[in-house]
DNA sequence: CGCGGGTTTGATGATGCTCAAGCCCGGTGG
DNA sequence: CCACCGGGCTTGAGCATCATCAAACCCGCG
């Protein structure tokens, strides 16, 4: 189980794991296993842990006032789930996060994450994540503002082909803020070509 | 013109600015003048400076195929500029970057920044913007997909009252990922409420 | 006065949503 | 073995939202 988180770290970090680095990784991250549809996170709680997605799949995302849920992120294997916001701040969440399969999880809280600092390869991984992840953001501004249904469609296939297998159809729809029927009839527009 | 990056500094760290800080971030931001629709950058190019606002605005925009700008990102004072993506790993840009107003900046390089991060109040002042820059990218993505035009203008009005009276409405239409006609419409609608 | 940049208004049409119905398919239980 | 059910996907009709295009207006400024 700890094995994929270090391996993770490794490919991301110039700096090696020492053995004591790794016995730190293990006390710190719990292990964690959410059945289909269970609640990781539930708005309006703090998120005191992220998780990293050692097996499965997870959906983060917030529901408007008519009930409609509206997906903001995916996780699958060897990546994180959690609102980031809410863990380092300790504010209330607006999400909700769940699992879509049986997942399995290993988690951490945000004081046991800052006492991993002094593992190099760990601050390393952090500062590159959250880079990663401000440039994915921006990505998905960009497009969400600038091309229509079909194109950022297109663009979720190249860039992340893996959700595609992954989850349902009406859950990519809601990722691409669009219905399912929407999503359905671009697919269709698309084959043709 | 330094004076405002070190108060800028202080208001978002811990540790005190030392007088040879001070000295090393004169040597490592310059100072460079726009004037009013001058490029900062232009797409193709590699981002080369990140820029502080000292005084002034800037736009951060990408062109599709039809030759309509999409606005991702606005400056102005104690902001900063730059393509973060571009800047950090040294990839050509796919955003232009232009002064709306004739505006002041002290730009950096990213090995300069870098060589900066030997200043404490400095890497924890970077640390936090990627974060803030992090949360606020989750929240506006969670914008676009969520809610209507209407209800996302609501929402500038509410967090950056400074955007309306600095940049004209079809920039800020264009920001909010719609037309100038469609922004126009919107307040006429409001205004009577 | 005329010009340029910005905003407004109207008419028309595309895009995407809502609601409703039907289909497909892989369980589960009689 | 089949009936039925639930989840997911598709299809259609009507409607809301927003874009497009074109024209007019407003106003500060040379």
């Amino acid at each position: 189980m700890y094995e994929i988180l270090f391996q993770y770290i490794k490919a991301y970090s110039t700096t090696p794991l020492t053995e004591s680095d790794m016995e730190m990784l293990r006390n710190a991250f719990i292990p964690k296993k959410l059945r289909k549809r269970q609640y990781f996170l539930q708005a309006g709680e703090v998120c005191k842990h992220t998780g990293f997605v050692v097996k499965g799949a997870m959906r983060q995302y917030s529901v408007d006032e008519k009930g409609v849920e509206h997906i903001v992120r995916l996780s699958i294997e060897n990546w994180w789930a959690g609102d980031r916001e809410s863990f380092t701040m300790l504010t209330p969440s607006i999400y909700f996060i769940d699992a879509w399969e049986d997942t399995d999880l290993l988690t951490i809280t945000s004081a046991d994450l800052n006492g991993l600092s002094s593992i190099a390869a760990m601050s390393e991984l952090t500062k590159k994540l959250d880079l990663n992840q401000s440039f994915a953001s921006q990505k998905r501004i960009n497009s969400a503002i600038s091309f229509p249904a079909e194109k950022r469609y297109a663009e979720l296939e190249k860039t992340y082909p893996e959700f595609l297998l992954r989850f349902p159809q009406h859950v990519i729809a809601s990722y691409l803020g669009i219905t399912k029927e929407t999503l359905s009839r671009i697919r269709r527009q698309a084959v043709k070509k």
